[in-house]
This record gives C-alpha cells, structure tokens and sequence, in this order.
DNA sequence: TTTTAATGGTCTTGTTTTTGAACTATTACG
DNA sequence: CGTAATAGTTCAAAAACAAGACCATTAAAA
C-alpha cells in the first residue's frame, strides 16, 4: 500500500482499507453473491495479480474469509464476514449517489426491491434519533474519546460548531 | 486516471470519480468546512500536486466549484455543489463502519449530534418503504433501465433473485 | 493412463501514478 | 523595496498497476 492516511479520522482509517479503485468493487461484488476468484476476475475486470493481493488485503483486514472449497482444481470461496457484510450501508450509499448525480434519473443500472413488498428501497438519509432528516450542516461535528490533538485541533475551525 | 471500470454498474462508476486515496478525503474536509488549498493540503496530508489534479477533477466532476476569493495572495474558496454535498450519506455510512468495525466501541475520533437535541445520529440503516431494516440478502437486486448486457447476466448468476 | 480443461494462482515487463521536495507566481503589508 | 502568505508547477525517484506468459492442482474425457 502507499503512505497510510496518518491521523485519527475514522473516514481516514476506512480509506486506508479500502480506498482503491477495486476494494469496494470487490465488497460489492461478494455482497452481490460473488465468491470465487474467477467470478471476481470477470465481473469486475482486474487483473488477476492485483485480484490476488486485494484479496488477500480484504482477507487480512477481515471483511473476507477464504474458505475451502473442494470443487474442481484448487479451489476456494471467499465469503464476507460481519464486518464485511456491514459495508451494505456504504455500497447503497455509493450506488444511489451515483444513479442520482452520475447516471441519472431512468438510467439506473441496478435497482433495489424490498422481497416482501416489491417497493423500492427508499433514499438513505441521515436522520435523527427522532426520525427527521438533516444535513450536516444541522449536525454538530465533535471530537470523540478517540480524536487525537490534531483531530481536535481541525474540529475547533469548524464555524458554528 | 487510470483505466476506467468498464460496466454499468453504478458503483462502478462512482468509483471512478471517487475511487483513489484522496478524493473522498477531501470531500470529507469540504463537508467539514474546508474551503482553501491550505486547508485541504494540512488537514489531509496529501501532496500539492495531486491535491491541485484531485481539485481539479473534483471541479470537472461538478463535485466542487472554484470560487473567487480575494484575500491576501492569489486565493480561490472550493466549494461543494448540491452534488458533492449529497456524498454526505456515503461520508456518514464510512465513517460508522470504520467507528464500529475499525477504531471500535470508544476509540471514535469524531462523533455526530443533532444540533437541536444534542442526541447522537444512530446508525444508517437500509431500510424498506415502510420503516424496517433490511440487509441485502432480502433485497431484490434487479437490472435498471440503464442495464447493460454484462450487467443483466451478472444480475442472473444471483441465486433466489 | 495420458490428455485436456478448469481453477487459482505467480512472475515478468513496461507503463502510469504518487510522493516529496524544490521552485515559481501573485498579492499584501510594513 | 523586502518579506511573508497563498496557491500553485516542475521534476526525479519510488510505488502501484496492467497485461500477458507461465505454473500447479484437480478432475473428467479419451
């Protein structure tokens, strides 16, 4: 990897991990279903030595497990852990953000359908404990028990805060 | 930038705009307040190169804008579009994911509140029309109208679909 | 039992990106 | 006029990446 993202911010911490052009393509992917090498290697189209070591890198970090697999050849499944699994909330944020502001209205790639209902999955929002949707500018920013002095520091600037 | 992903897949194309160790970093500040070159370059660390190209794309993208700013020296104010501002769902979701599966329960460097209550933001949820939690295993992950081939194929392989 | 195909890699080479540091340009102030 | 601040540009070295050749294991076909 290159330099790490050196302070405290989680934001930065999650980039560490996974801010390359394939880690969250390969999340998606296995959140899809996808659990072979081979289907990673088709459906997102990396190439296979790259393939590899985000693997392994996802494997490491614990948001994939590999798990023997006896089918034909040498064989493995990768499958999410619960850590991986949670990354749900940042790929539909990622998706609807770009079928919004990228794609554009009716030229959705792919849609979400609640099983039950078969009504479509709604907008995240950032919401309060009541309910009510917000922006952050609504929202105060503070240092949590974790933030070190520089954290800190830059927390301080923010006007009206 | 590098070669681009090649399907239609939101995601994917979120991806390309976004998918580097830098830009979502920056966005992230600009959703913090940050509004100068200075800034950015402090409060994230990266090189002055690339943050003058990752401003730039981030301009081009319509994720930015670049706003005059006389002040001492020459000075511009980068500011968000209502575009890069809807990145904060995906911005909320990461870092809940690094606070919970990263730095871990009490480690959190920055925390959100609601401003009026003081409560704390609870955690994003996909959620049905109707209000209930789901996780994607009960979604209905179908082709849009902006499917390609590759995509409907893909969609096909995902068993109980 | 040898061949063939499939899967899941590794290795090598050349290109692109990124880093880090030095340098430039513009404006403001004393 | 000299100095400081902001916002860059340029360049060389290091790292990451892409593409394709190659290798190993297993299983089924011939």
């Amino acid at each position: 990897m290159a330099k790490p993202h050196s302070h405290s911010c989680a934001v930065a911490h999650a980039l560490n991990i996974l801010g390359d052009r394939w880690s969250l393509l390969i999340v998606r992917e296995a959140l899809y279903g996808a659990t072979r090498f081979g289907e990673f290697l088709r459906n997102t189209g990396i190439s296979r030595n790259l393939l590899t070591e985000r693997l392994r890198q996802l494997v490491d970090q614990g948001i994939l497990i590999q798990v023997e697999f006896a089918d034909r050849g040498t064989s493995f499944a990768y499958q999410l852990t619960e850590k991986g699994r949670a990354l749900e909330t940042v790929m539909v944020a990622l998706q609807q953000w770009a079928d919004h502001h990228v794609m554009g209205e009716g030229n959705e790639p792919v849609l979400l359908f609640d099983r039950d209902t078969g009504a479509a999955i709604p907008q995240l929002l950032v919401r309060t404990e009541t309910g009510k949707a917000v922006n952050l500018q609504e929202v105060d920013i503070r240092p949590g028990p974790g933030a070190d002095s520089r954290t800190r520091r830059r927390l301080a600037e923010i006007p009206g805060n």
